[in-house]
DNA sequence: ATGTCTCATAATATGAGA
């Protein structure tokens, strides 16, 4: 089962450059951060006609996830818990039903820019909801997976200008400890656990030239519950994405998982 | 450090968010 995880930035914008990814790439599931539409407006027979079940929580404007299946969905749910007042859709979960069931989860972490202020203040209470959500799912004891833009760059190394980085929401030390605590209940990050060193990034901004210098951040992850990670074959950037026509300022990152 | 992009509103430009 291969599943990618892609920060499409507006799924109106992106629609051509979605549709030719899909087809291309194939995931069996791809899950969508960013598609800044209302459910009632999302394309979603333009992509059931090319083969996937589709279920998104959208809102107007900004945030929006969705969840695209080739395999059937179960149970699915919107909504980080633990906070009923919170109205941005950053949270979306369904149990893909392969040869062995995989809980999915999909998320797109609040920015938290500038920090500090109310922004960052957000940014940490939905990762203390998000360590809550985490801890429950590890208790299942079955395999599942967090995915999604977590707008968190973990180490120095996943930086091209660490020091550019210090003192922003998605670098400062309280993110990252933040962000170390959830891995650290027992989630493996996909990524680390197949390859070591720099130069892997999965966004670029769209200014400055970023791309052309290879001037990215690796903010885009999966963390498994060790169910899940004894079925990771591998994981991979498909950076490739970034040089086409009218891209997302993110990239799709995988895992094939035996299920 | 900013040389950009998307969306909403509606001042067919501007602000917000990233």
């Amino acid at each position: 089962m291969k599943i990618a995880t892609f920060n499409i930035n507006g799924v109106k914008a992106r629609i051509g450059a979605l549709t030719d990814w899909l087809n291309e790439s194939q995931p069996d599931v791809a899950v969508l951060q960013e598609i800044k539409s209302v459910d009632e407006a999302f394309p979603r027979e333009h992509f059931e006609d090319l083969g996937y079940r589709v279920e998104t929580h959208g809102q107007k404007g900004f945030n929006g996830v969705a969840i695209f299946s080739k395999l059937p969905l179960e149970d699915v749910t919107r909504g980080l818990p633990g906070d009923e007042s919170d109205e941005q859709a950053r949270w979306i979960e369904a149990t893909v039903m392969g040869d062995t069931p995989v809980r999915v989860c999909g998320l797109y972490l609040p920015n938290g820019n500038p920090a500090p202020g109310p922004k960052y203040d957000y940014k940490l209470a939905w990762m203390e909801r998000l360590k809550a959500r985490a801890e429950a799912l590890l208790a299942e004891e079955q395999p599942a997976l967090m995915c999604g833009d977590y707008n968190i760059i973990p180490q120095a190394e996943d930086a091209k200008r660490p020091e550019a980085w210090t003192e922003d929401a998605l670098y400062r030390m309280e993110s990252r400890e933040s962000y170390r605590r959830i891995l650290n209940l027992g989630f493996t990050e996909a990524f680390r656990a197949t390859t070591h060193g720099d130069g892997h990034y999965s966004f670029w901004d769209y200014q400055a030239g970023a791309w052309d210098r290879n001037d990215g951040i690796r903010i885009d992850h999966f963390l498994l519950t060790p169910q899940c990670a004894d079925l990771l074959n591998s994981c991979w950037i498909e950076a490739e994405v970034r040089g086409r026509e009218r891209p997302s300022d993110h990239v799709p990152v995988w895992v094939d998982l035996a299920a």
